[in-house]
RNA sequence: GCCCCCUUCGUCUAGCGGCCCAGGACAUCGCCCUUUCAAGGCGGCGGCGCGGGUCCGAAUCCCGCAGGGGGCGCCA
């Protein structure tokens, strides 16, 4: 084999947004090309005239960018190559190759219906075979519709050298004179796709295991055109928790939704990555640029791996964690801005600068970029007020008057702080002696008037960010709230 | 019905004849740390589908079985 410089190709077909499934495949093939200093093309198969849409297409599209696999040429739509296509079937007609059938969709369909009935696998009956050309000819020039099969040849068979699998061999007899060229003058899939990856000067194909009984078919037309074929890698299938192919009944299969949810691009990479794939047996946290280092055909599983998305959240977290503070923070805005519509933003909050402090303060927290929310809602806002259960827990673990006079103290000694430092709020609060409370109860009523929740980031660099006055504020807005419910 | 692929903890996987009475990670459970929640540390639970071979020795090789998956369109 001839050494030739590596082209990969992803070839979606635009029905839908792109799943996971595909995501993976692109992912692949991608890093095969960048691993190997090849190119990575992006090609459209939209032959399925009733299926198509421009829709599916662009959110395909924009799929593979949020990911960051940028392709180096297309992308190609088939629909615009038609020519081409029929330009190779010409060839092969005239070579005997293949042929035009003329036999009706509604005659094979009854013939197939027919078959089932009674075992189940239908295959085409060659009618039109042995059509004299002439015949045939005139027959097409008359305006008779009419597609074009290969003829499989007698006997024989096709074997090929897959990445994953090893030598895999296929009788010819197992295959039936399948179209590749429909009655509208669209070339089918196969035929479609052999003649691309010629085209196109592909040297890898790496798919799903769901292709490997096209690729004889594929090898069948590649013989018959007297082209090289490109090598082809079939990796495992993604499975639902119920082990069958991953499809829409799963629920949350496209990309889409996983940027919806608050995933990041460094996770879904890393998570895809490590479907049908591994590096060794440990390492298991890798960046795209990393991915492409240490990529390697010779590393692919075989058995079919099922989604999980806890530990695509686990992958999300720790990409989060290990982000620069500035760009986590902007993905964090720029999330909550297009995806979080009830989180409420005072104006004089919306700003990339305090997202950032925001951002600093959730530290480790965040799992998903939605969960900003949670932990931090209430810095955005000032206009909030307090639950009732939580007045109503203060109250009853401190009696109301003894909760409001800590407040208020807390609020006091704040407020006469010289340094304004979470370090310096913290050592104060620490040593003073307010109501007999503990620290931890302190904190816990702090906690409960600044961010009227019982969970926050840590309680002294709330405060630092919110900063003296919010903070205050907030204290003494709560002490009233508890003394105004239980003077009632 | 025919063809093809696959089979290690619940899940993702390492393992390619002795280093494995099977290692890592997620999940889960417990403990520690601790101002809450996370994070982190430590520990527990948990697996080679079954049956035959081959070999001094098998998760690793061979055969059979079973199970699972995929395909068999004028869909891709």
């Amino acid at each position: 084999m001839s050494e030739r410089r590596v082209v990969t190709r992803f070839a979606p077909s635009p029905t839908g947004y792109l799943h996971i499934g595909g995501a993976r495949t692109a992912l692949f093939n991608y890093l095969y090309a960048k691993k190997y200093g090849g190119r990575f093309i992006l090609r459209i198969e939209d032959t399925d005239t009733a299926r198509n849409s421009e829709e599916a297409s662009e959110a395909i599209l924009s799929s593979l960018k949020w990911m960051g696999l940028d392709w180096d040429d297309g992308p190609f739509y088939q629909s615009r190559r038609l020519d081409i296509y029929r330009k190779y079937a010409e060839k092969l007609l005239s070579e005997k190759k293949a042929y035009r059938c003329f036999c009706t969709a509604e005659r094979l369909e009854a013939q197939r219906a027919g078959k089932r009935a009674d075992g189940g696998f239908w295959a085409y009956d060659r009618l039109c075979h042995s059509l004299d050309e002439a015949e045939s000819r005139a027959r097409a020039d008359s305006g008779e519709k009419y597609v074009i099969r290969f003829s499989i040849p007698d006997g024989g068979a096709v074997s090929f050298n897959d990445m994953v699998h090893g030598v895999l061999n296929f009788q010819n007899d197992v295959l039936d004179d399948f179209i590749i060229i429909k009655s509208d003058g669209m070339p089918t899939y196969n035929f479609a796709v052999a003649v691309d990856d010629h085209e196109m000067g592909v040297t890898h194909v790496i798919r799903g295991d769901d292709h490997v009984s096209n690729t004889p078919k594929q090898l069948l037309i590649f013989g018959a055109l007297g082209v090289e074929a490109p090598g082809y890698g079939h990796v495992p299938m993604i499975l639902g928790q119920d082990k069958t192919k991953l499809s829409k009944r799963h629920g949350a299969t496209s990309l889409g939704w996983y940027e919806e949810a608050g995933f990041i691009r460094e996770a879904a990479v890393n998570y895809l990555a490590l479907l049908g794939w591994s590096l060794d047996d440990k390492t298991e946290f890798f960046t795209l640029a990393e991915l492409i280092d240490k990529f390697s055909e010779s590393r692919f599983g075989r058995t079919p791996a099922v989604f999980d998305i806890k530990k695509l959240e686990y992958f999300n977290q720790s990409h989060l964690k290990t982000m620069e503070i500035g760009v986590r923070s902007e993905l964090v805005y720029n999330y909550a801005k297009k995806y979080i519509p009830e989180l409420k933003i005072d104006e004089k909050y919306d700003d990339l600068e305090y997202f950032k402090s925001v951002t600093a303060i959730a530290g480790d927290r965040l799992r998903l970029l939605g969960d900003i929310k949670n932990y931090a809602w209430f810095m955005f806002t000032d206009e909030f007020s307090y639950p009732a259960e939580l007045r109503d827990k203060i109250i009853k673990d401190h009696g109301a008057e003894a909760a409001a006079r800590a407040l208020r103290q807390m609020a006091e000694i704040i407020e006469g702080v010289g340094e304004f430092s979470p370090a310096d709020l913290e050592s104060v609060l620490r040593n003073a002696k307010i109501e007999n409370l503990n620290f931890s109860k302190l904190v816990f009523l702090l906690r409960s008037s600044l961010s009227a929740q019982t969970v926050s980031p840590g309680i002294f660099e709330v405060m630092y960010t919110l900063g003296r006055a919010r903070s205050l504020e907030r204290i003494k807005r709560l002490a009233a709230a508890i003394e105004v419910h239980s003077a009632q």
